[in-house]
DNA sequence: GCACTATGATTTACGACGCC
DNA sequence: CGGCGTCGTAAATCATAGTG
């Protein structure tokens, strides 16, 4: 039939799906003391204005850019979490 | 505050390794796509109920399975080698 | 029990793409 | 157009489970 196909990489599974980008920068974790204090600044808001992403980085001595990421990750848990406890009280 | 939080945040690492069936379906969907070992949205909905996992836990899965493969293929040559010849049965009933 | 590995989950950092 | 939004992911790391 059509089982041809898997046949065609046996040895090179086809390492297409290997992306890997040279230059991107290492993760690099967050000290206790700079998650601590983007998680209050994410309690008081979860979206940073210019000036506060501002403020936030230059006291954590982080990049604007890591600071603008890490509110993006951080409502991206929320969203898992939120979706989570939802289908939990659906029971 | 904080810490009662992480706390009770790093209480969801509790966990316990997925039964050895929901690891089969798993390994059989990665092995038969070697090619592009991404299941859709609707596929991964598919393998969650079939493992009795989640969707989040099936996305957790393919992406540590996918750079621990890539990280080292010869590691995993046995365990590819033999969901290659389960499908390869399969195909030919 | 203890050291070591396997494994599931979480954390940084982007690329792709969307909206304003 | 630029910049920030989400979504899905890579890769490193974390924390515990499993094994000898």
């Amino acid at each position: 039939p059509k089982e041809e196909k898997q046949q065609l990489d046996p040895n090179n599974p086809a390492a297409n799906w290997i992306h890997a980008r040279s230059t991107r920068k290492k993760r690099c974790p967050y000290t206790k003391y700079q998650t601590l204090e983007l998680e209050k600044e994410f309690l008081y808001n979860m979206y940073l204005t210019r000036d506060r992403r501002y403020e936030v980085a230059r006291i954590l001595s982080l990049t604007e850019r890591q600071v603008k990421i890490w509110f993006q990750n951080r409502r991206m848990k929320m969203k898992k979490m939120n979706r989570e406890r939802n289908s939990k009280e659906q029971l | 505050v904080m810490i009662l939080r992480s706390r009770f945040l790093d209480a969801r690492r509790k966990r316990r390794n997925f039964s050895k069936q929901a690891t089969e379906v798993l390994n059989e969907y990665f092995y038969s796509h070697l090619s592009n070992p991404y299941p859709s949205e609707e596929a991964k909905e598919e393998l969650a109920k079939q493992c009795g996992i989640t969707i989040s836990q099936v996305s957790n899965w393919f992406g540590n399975k996918r750079i621990r493969y890539k990280k080292n293929i010869g590691k995993f040559q046995e365990e590819a080698n033999i969901y290659a010849m389960k499908t390869a049965l399969v195909a030919t009933q």
